[in-house]
RNA sequence: GGCGGCGUGGCCGAGUGGUUUAGGCAGGGGCCUGCAAAGCCCCGUACGGCGGUUCGAUUCCGCCCGCCGCCUCCA
């Protein structure tokens, strides 16, 4: 049984589903106002592999991620390049997506558009209004959240401490200066949307609400996100549908940081890194690997160094899915839990792996029976136990699998004319025994960027 | 100031009141190999500091030091 670090008590719990084997997952998707960063892949590949592994676990998964196609920075920079906002986030979200294939991460099965949900927004922004805990002022509607039960549960602060770093809104109206804006009145030229309180656009914090219920419905069971949005974002999530008087997430799950030089990667820093730039001089596998290695709610470091360890772990388990064959576990990774056709597993690996996995997602546990099933399958193939050998690594393979690794054996194809010519001439010259032009010609393959190895098959060549 | 997290062997990174090693990378030795590569075997005896509880603490408690984060948009 999975248990889960909640946000929202500080304690590692068992999920709780309304309904036995379903799960609702909602997990705050991107603002699509620039380029994904190496953040964004992390929680991307965190909830993936949760996701993921729900699926391994037998469960039935709806994962629901939106995308924020409308907010003040969008309006901003597409008014700086001259382009249409629907424009400027199309071509956003289309790269988001091809990154997200890139990284091997599953499409969410909804992503509802902030832009799609702005009627049922002014519906709840009604209803709050008409319940008295929401209140317009010239600028906006706001929420009243000293009127909300509970308001601090997640930022896990009394209310005098948040309000006393609260900043001086420019609104002198609002009550309290945690109250936030659940619509914000246009300005001049700025895009809009009808309203009772005059043309406007929602606030961030209200799309996920009004999303999150109409896909998963009432007391869905996970709300996920970075450990940023706990507050205020999700604060107010939950604040709105508290006030509105319904059930919100009943669990919590948030990410840590990706760091740089030790400090917090963020866009007001400016110190990130975008995935665009980390994919196209690394495996994109490899920052899959360097997500699991870490807890999730640690933070975890990306230097080429750590990510050249990655790729270093990677060629061990590819060197794995080379001298066995495995093809059939290779295609994808399983969306259901093992099967008899599968074949024979290694139950106690296995066993071991959905232990550590239940304990609040320890992925750097899981990956070690990974590894430590590849060693196994080495060294029953190198005493001759084909059995053995072949059952740990078919389950090192599924294992890498469920958690989203396809282990490969790339790089055998598109060996060229020349390539070949080389190896050809290298064997006869092993053969007759000729060790220096054989060395000549292997130091050509590598020159060439070929990875040389001998077999009893003769000389195998992959690219680097 | 308030609240929270962290500090493990060369590096990354789990975990646990004591008997059997997390795992990976790098390094050393060995096997295999014409030489390599890959693979296998062996090795380094780590847990920020000071006290306390205990038969025994890296693991529990207290204090201290250091680092990081949230309290403002941010994954």
């Amino acid at each position: 049984m999975l248990t889960l670090h909640d946000t929202a008590t500080g304690q590692v719990v068992p999920l709780r589903p309304r309904q036995a084997g379903k799960i609702g997952l909602y997990v705050c998707g991107p603002t699509v106002d620039g380029v994904p960063h190496l953040g964004h892949g992390r929680f991307s590949l965190v909830f993936d592999v949760l996701r993921r592994y729900l699926l391994f676990s037998g469960l039935e998964v709806t994962y629901v991620s939106n995308i924020t196609d409308i907010e003040d920075k969008i309006i901003e920079r597409a008014a700086d390049r001259g382009v249409p906002i629907e424009e400027f986030t199309a071509s956003n979200e289309a790269l988001w997506w091809e990154i997200m294939d890139a990284l091997g991460v599953l499409r969410p099965d909804e992503t509802p558009h902030a832009t799609a949900y702005v009627d049922r927004m002014v519906d709840l922004i009604r209803d709050l209004v008409e319940r008295g805990v929401a209140y317009e002022t010239a600028t906006g509607v706001y929420l009243s959240v000293l009127d909300v039960p509970g308001y601090g549960l997640l930022a896990r602060q009394p209310l005098d401490s948040l309000r006393a770093g609260a900043r001086i809104e420019a609104d002198e109206e609002k009550r309290s200066p945690l109250d936030f804006v659940l619509w914000k009145k246009a300005k001049p030229g700025e895009p809009s949307w009808d309203a009772p309180w005059g043309a406007g656009r929602p606030g961030w914090h209200t799309e996920c609400v009004v999303m999150a219920l109409d896909l998963l419905g009432e007391g869905f069971e996970l709300h996920g996100g970075g450990q940023d949005l706990i507050f205020p974002h999700h604060e107010n999530e939950r604040a709105q549908a508290v006030a509105d008087g319904k059930e919100f997430a009943r669990h919590w799950m948030h990410n840590g940081w990706v760091t740089v030089g030790g400090e917090k990667m963020s866009k007001s820093l400016g110190n990130f890194t975008s995935l665009a730039d980390l994919l196209e001089r690394s495996d994109a596998r490899a920052y899959r690997v360097l997500v699991l290695r870490s807890h999730y709610r640690s933070p975890i470091e990306v230097t080429p160094d750590t990510i050249a360890q990655a790729e270093a772990g990677l060629a061990r388990l590819d060197e794995l899915a080379r001298r066995f064959d495995l093809s059939d576990l290779l295609a994808d990774g399983p969306l259901t839990g093992p099967s008899s056709q599968d074949g024979e597993l290694d139950s106690d690996a296995v066993a071991a792996f959905v232990a550590a996995m239940d304990s609040d997602l320890d992925t750097p546990g899981a990956l070690a029976t990974v590894f430590d099933l590849a060693r196994r399958a080495n060294a029953a193939a190198d005493a001759g136990d084909d059995d053995g050998a072949a059952r740990a690594a078919r389950t090192a393979a599924l294992l890498a699998g469920a958690l989203g690794l396809r282990l490969g054996a790339d790089g055998a194809a598109e060996v060229d004319d020349a390539a070949a010519g080389l190896v050809a001439a290298r064997d006869d010259a092993r053969a007759s025994k000729d060790w220096a032009r054989a060395d000549a010609l292997r130091d050509e393959l590598e020159a060439a960027g070929w990875l040389v190895e001998d077999s009893a098959e003769g000389t195998r060549i992959r690219r680097r």
